[in-house]
DNA sequence: GTCTATATCTAGATAGAC
DNA sequence: GTCTATCTAGATATAGAC
């Protein structure tokens, strides 16, 4: 498992092109990285036990044997995938001047930032995937709770903690509300098709997750 | 008792056969059963794909061809089962004196229920998969959201609704906060191995919920 | 390294005896 | 309805030419 301590990569444009349907420009891009692109597209698509290396091959545009000359059989291929996917593309970077910003504007950032998913097919598939295989995989599904999940957790742990205006008394459990929120709330409307059965307006999610959190100011301000 | 109310949409053959107990064959109802149970066995170990009806029978201990004469084929098997998963065993049911409780005692007997899902490995399963084939079986995910979800969600908006004393100014909202913090917790913690990499208590959790949301009464009271 | 061709096995689903 | 036996397609992985 292999991750990247100052996390500045590679930019591989893995994902820029999702449809290589009859492009005879397959001999610019390296053939690992051709391969990659296809196995993304199955995986994502049908689930580890759901895809054939037939099929990867064929949507690659290789042959089957020039998946099995770069990599070891199809749990390394998948393995590989998964942890570039996880490393490069959803790893969720905050900027240090996000931290300077008030609370309530900070925190509407952020979660802005994380609700923009919704509408990103490709992270609620890569989202499903990491669950799904999440038994079968535990060693990729913890590397995504370390690089995706923790990094952030523990940036706004710190935050809440040195602005001793918002009076939190555990910073690392309000972390856990707040970003938990959203990812069930993408869970439950992207993933699990909630948007069609019990609609709901992400602005209101917000502006509670906000007022719930920066109202507490005032609250203890007044008690005490 | 506990409440259950009649908004039924989905036609269920599973659970009329359930209810009726005049079946005069008593033998095919077993052999069904023990179908069902031995395919949940596999299902929930392996996921959709990665069963075969082979070692559901196997493990069901009849013959394949039994398993073919009670299910239409490997889809028709999973679909029956997960519906009887879903509405017999996983749907969360409250009392209604749950609901004559006080704000911060109702919160944390329904934050309790949730969490004790933690230690259940059969959920966690039941989870995975549901979260899994939600793009294959996009339907089984709604039946999810609609029994398992939407229920609890309506009955604690209602709560927060009429408990005006907690100055709640978006009972929804403040609802999917409430049962997303918790549910993303389970699925960090117990599905996706967080207990391992970022354990926290669950205490923290409730704790803290049940500040922000109790507490919103002195802060909007105070501001006048 | 990359291809075509193939070995070996297992998958879902069915036939036919009883 | 339940079993054993089987069909056919597709799976992972490898062989061997170039």
């Amino acid at each position: 498992m292999t991750l990247f301590p100052s996390a500045e990569p590679v930019a591989l444009d893995l994902l820029s092109e999702v449809t290589s349907e009859a492009t005879p420009r397959t001999e610019q891009r390296s053939k690992r990285e051709q391969i990659l692109q296809g196995a993304m597209q199955v995986f994502l698509e049908r689930g580890y036990a759901g895809t054939s290396m037939d099929r990867v091959a064929a949507v690659a545009q290789v042959s089957k044997q020039t998946v099995y000359s770069h990599f070891k059989d199809k749990k390394g291929l998948f393995t590989a995938l998964i942890e570039q996917m996880t490393i490069q593309r959803f790893q969720i970077r905050f900027g240090t001047d996000f931290f300077g910003e008030p609370p309530d504007l900070l925190l509407r950032q952020l979660a802005e930032l994380m609700l923009e998913k919704l509408d990103d097919p490709q992270f609620l598939a890569f989202f499903r995937l990491i669950i799904a295989e999440s038994a079968r995989f535990p060693e990729l599904a913890k590397l995504y709770i370390q690089t995706v999940i923790q990094f952030g957790h523990s940036r706004l742990g710190q935050y809440f903690a040195q602005h001793s205006e918002l009076q939190i008394s555990d910073p690392d459990a309000t972390v856990r509300v707040f970003f938990g929120s959203i990812a069930a709330f993408i869970l439950a409307q992207g993933v699990l098709h909630g948007q069609e059965v019990m609609p709901i307006a992400k602005e209101r999610l917000v502006n509670t997750l906000v007022d719930l959190i920066v109202s507490q100011t005032d609250s203890r301000a007044h008690k005490g």
